[in-house]
DNA sequence: CAGTATCCCTCGGGATACTG
DNA sequence: CAGTATCCCGAGGGATACTG
């Protein structure tokens, strides 16, 4: 019985899990955020989101594809000009972050006092 | 102007972070997930969260607690005995956890399918 | 039991140089 | 410009032994 009850939470514990990893980590925001305000060219980004290395923008920018999050564009100029914008889908991550930003808030009232 | 926006997008991005650092990291999901299922001793946690070492557990524990979000409670029996339960305020995380985790479980249709 | 202290190793991620 | 490859270091965290 015990044991049926932890297997739920279990189970509730990976979608929670899956959202948090696409959030969490010291650039995914900064980055979302910044795509937010537009869409943007790679040095843009790069420019946008501090200190981050093109080794970290690149990677997260992938992940950030892969969960279909953000649509990479390319445009044949020569150099080859790249856009990044998020997806519809991507914008449904505002309600959440949003959520986060409302407790985050209220928290920073309750701690900071 | 543009200048406004950005650093506009910065107040909002501190509370957003606060809320993830409680969440995110290996263990402290598990951990909360624990706590809600009851008061819980130090041993009886290791033993729930799998995988977790001592030295973890005291300093997510010890996290939580700052954030008073843990309440800490120690009986002088001998030897001490001590027991971990989720406050009031740590319940408000039920509402957060479960925003995530709708969005988290939608995301998974659509990303496994 | 409920932790703390120490040792040690992995690996995430920065800096740099390079390619198409 | 938009990345990739390589090298390298330091912090985070595991294992173990110890204490009140």
């Amino acid at each position: 019985m015990a044991e049926k009850i932890k297997e739920e939470c279990n189970k509730l514990l990976l979608p929670v899990s899956d959202a948090l990893d696409i959030l969490s980590g010291k650039w995914k925001l900064p980055i979302i955020f910044a795509l937010f305000l537009g869409n943007h060219r790679f040095r843009e980004l790069q420019r946008e989101v501090k200190g981050i290395s093109g080794k970290m923008l690149s990677k997260e920018l992938k992940d950030l594809e892969i969960n279909q999050l953000v649509k990479r564009t390319v445009f044949d100029t020569s150099p080859v000009t790249v856009e990044y914008s998020l997806t519809e889908y991507g914008r449904t991550l505002e309600k959440l972050i949003t959520e986060l930003h409302n407790w985050g808030q209220q928290h920073r009232n309750i701690i900071f006092r």
